[in-house]
DNA sequence: AGCAGAGCCGGACTGGCGGTCCGCTTGGGT
DNA sequence: ACCCAAGCGGACCGCCAGTCCGGCTCTGCT
């Protein structure tokens, strides 16, 4: 019997550094139909997650759309928040990875203030555009936002002091992000009352009014 | 057999408008046990909330908790959602009676800028107090926050509309109540890494940046 | 190519939870 | 004192997250 069923397994990609690039090799190969059957989940996850809601896709109705038993999906995701987290995580990564090499004005090469602002109009796109992922994850996990966001949030933080180093990075980042995604979700939930666009304008201002109020460092 | 049994319920409290005054009465008065009961299964709810946290709670637990039926309990909440919204909305009415009839500067009398600022300041403390409600609360409501914090938004939204009409303040109300909840919401899980007060000073600076630059409006 | 076994797969199973139902009890008006 | 509408309680139901283990497939080695 393996020992891979410790009371603490392996969980894939619990955090966020972790990149899915293929032919990555651990300590051992892992299977290609292992490799098949995660992804088959992921998919099908999402299709669901997307159709019927958070809690109208149930484990067993995951792994039924996946063409896997039950016990492939919890060996993967280890409960129902690693699944959630997993799919969110995916894309944060990705949203990461424009900010830190991407090109300007999120990416590196604009002033962190606008930085800053391309930062909350792009993190409200991202996040809208996978709600369900969001409302999911904002329900399951019980440290929603903290393994999630929490690069995202050391950024913020980054660029925050960089704007005004007399501010508290730590908590100020922490609140501004609670204000993106706490708009995403009331947007979730209200089928949309406000437009986007309406969302990231309000969200500028927002931002616009945490950097230090002489204007010269805002406009282009 | 009654028809009260509807596929909608009267559910006693669910609108923040409704206040718990005694004597208050309805088309038929209500039965003195029914009374004593609700307020048993509160005190109990409150305690194991408080105690076990959001989903060590049962319903049955809070039922045997309080010494009565699982029936009792849900023909006067209706579910979950409806205890947990119930329990938070006490909270949320007291709070705004004391910001609409109370001493300024939370209540009337005082700048609007500055009301907002001890409107965080004070959201902050009393959601935190509560934070075991909270957290139930966003997890369990559908509309989480939509029918509690509405009158709370409201109230926020006229203040920003004095401070700064050009504003969007439907929006920017609800990505300040989000940042506020959503600082909470973390401060919950991290078990209270800052503390309350470096919460609120950063709310202030958010505060502050709403409000337009020109800074004889702010100081007091 | 063939073999051995490590590790993955699947789906039956379990415990517990939210929510319902209906016969019984009781408060309160007359 | 009487009556009955209204409230009560807890057995019951379906669902769902998470577990377990026998069997089988894929992989690395020879």
């Amino acid at each position: 019997m393996p020992d891979s069923r410790t009371p603490t397994p392996p969980r894939p990609l619990p955090l966020v550094g972790a990149l899915p690039i293929a032919g990555e090799r651990r300590d051992r190969r892992e299977r290609a139909d292992s490799i098949a059957n995660r992804d088959r989940i992921v998919a099908a996850a999402r299709a669901l997650f997307a159709e019927r809601g958070a809690e109208g896709a149930s484990m067993d109705a995951v792994a039924a759309a996946a063409g896997v038993g039950k016990g492939t999906l919890f060996r993967h995701f280890g409960d129902r928040a690693g699944l959630t987290v997993a799919l969110l995580d995916d894309e944060m990564t990705a949203f990461q990875n424009a900010f830190l090499f991407g090109p300007p004005p999120l990416g590196p090469g604009a002033p962190a203030a606008q930085r800053l602002e391309a930062f909350a109009a792009e993190f409200l796109r991202v996040l809208d555009t996978y709600r369900y992922l969001v409302v999911a994850a904002s329900r399951a996990a019980d440290d929603s936002g903290g393994l999630v966001f929490g690069a995202l949030a050391l950024h913020v933080r980054m660029l925050l002091e960089q704007v005004d180093p007399t501010l508290d990075h730590h908590v100020v980042a922490d609140l501004l992000l609670g204000a993106l995604l706490g708009g995403v979700l009331k947007r979730a939930r209200d089928d949309r009352a406000v437009s986007l666009e309406r969302l990231q304008a309000a969200s500028k201002a927002l931002v616009r009014g945490v950097v230090p109020c002489p204007p010269e460092r805002l406009s282009s």
